[in-house]
DNA sequence: CGCCTGGTTGACTAATGTCAAATTGGGTGG
DNA sequence: CCACCCAATTTGACATTAGTCAACCAGGCG
């Protein structure tokens, strides 16, 4: 896919056929070729380039969202700043579902992202009278809540290195199921994301890191780590 | 409804129709009265006494739960014994779905808790082709979905204070939903369930409870406070 | 009456946050 | 190609919050 000119932009040649890498894994995925089809047509698929807004909290959630390419961060915001990320969202992951009208939390880009991008009315209709659908979207939530409730037991009860230690655990793993098992762990979010996603300071991130390194158990490369003993760090991020 | 003899008793001539008093707020709330009669079929309804376990992580998923009366708490443990508790469930609170085949969590009972209990397959071949039932199904998670990210946003960004002033006009705001707003706000959890839930210690709650008293924004009561200044209550939980 | 459980308080400690300075590395213009 | 600049990261010194450990207190029940 051509990197284009400006920022945000609808791609008009986009086809999920051809250009979409995520469709076994996405909310589309079970659809059969006709019921594609239709969906598709309801589809706008849109570019993002890096650290731009796909919707903001408190907005009216309009759109739902399919992420295809890139990823995502998701957050919540104090008054005063502080910030907690509640998730990266990764190719193959549905957002913008919201208990009300509006948003609940807010989401950007990272690098760039691609997603296919839904109106919410269209969107209900074509799933409210498809079993099929609903049962994927109830999976997909059903996950979701299990992830954020493991991020609570997280941030309630891990200490500082327990916490970057299961987050990069856990990050391989996911990243594992898109792009197989690798040595070097890329993380494309930088320090700062990473301590608004674990409750800590991008201080203690940086010294965590460190600190795992002089003990061997991983190797700081640019973007991301190398994984020396995963015995040893599986031990320290365990459930 | 008598209290039984054992602790764990299956409800005989338990029905709905007269017995249950969330049915509105549960997830069967929009059935129809014959699809109501099949889906109550399904239906068993039990009782549990205080403290008792409804299931536990890790086990085989095999029912889901609808909360009729009562409360639960629902968390997780670490192998070192450290608890988070990542909700409490209220009646009207469905319980029980899980991403693979078995429970992310334990749930039990803080008093005495009745909820109607269904075998994970008959539940499903009910709902699967009933778009009605998914979609509050839908509902329903995205909702519980919701309220984990503010807890996120919570344990990981917000003082101890911050955090006992939110979970009290939490609670308050839970409970109104059900019994209307009252000035008194009752905890049947002990200090404990709210420190794990906080992702705090118990003497850190004490202290913090006895700090607001000071402060003169709340009265400790047996089994509960009452909030003398809402609005610099709601201030300090403020989102 | 006194025990038992749950809750509170106090003194001290440890983990993590804060503030400030130094370092690194990538990207750009000369 | 090199020097510089900027942003991100790391490191250090110190402050603060919440945790730990231990004692004390209060209400409910046998």
């Amino acid at each position: 896919m051509p990197h284009l000119a400006y920022p945000t932009t609808t791609c008009e040649g986009f086809r999920c056929e051809t250009h979409c890498a995520v469709r076994g894994l996405a909310i589309c995925g079970e659809l059969g070729p006709a019921e594609h089809e239709e969906f598709e047509r309801l589809a706008q698929h849109v570019r993002y380039g890096p650290k731009e807004a796909l919707f903001s909290e408190d907005e009216v959630a309009d759109s739902v969202y399919s992420l295809i390419e890139g990823i995502a961060r998701l957050y919540k915001l104090l008054p005063d700043g502080r910030r907690q990320i509640i998730g990266f969202a990764l190719p193959g992951d549905f957002l913008g579902m919201a208990p009300g009208n509006r948003y609940s939390f807010s989401a950007d880009s990272i690098g760039g992202v691609t997603v296919c991008k839904f109106f919410r009315g269209p969107f209900l209709r074509f799933i409210e009278n498809r079993p099929q659908m609903l049962l994927r979207m109830n999976d997909f939530a059903t996950r979701e809540l299990s992830l954020a409730q493991d991020q609570m037991l997280l941030l309630g009860r891990r200490s500082a290195e327990e916490k970057v230690a299961a987050f990069l655990v856990g990050w391989r793993e996911r990243l594992a199921r898109l792009e197989g098992v690798t040595k070097t762990v890329s993380l494309p979010m930088g320090r700062q994301d990473i301590a608004d996603f674990l409750g800590l300071t991008i201080e203690t991130v940086s010294r965590t890191f460190t600190k795992l390194e002089r003990e061997k158990l991983i190797v700081i490369v640019p973007d991301g780590v190398r994984v020396l003993d995963p015995k040893r760090f599986d031990a320290l991020a365990a459930a």
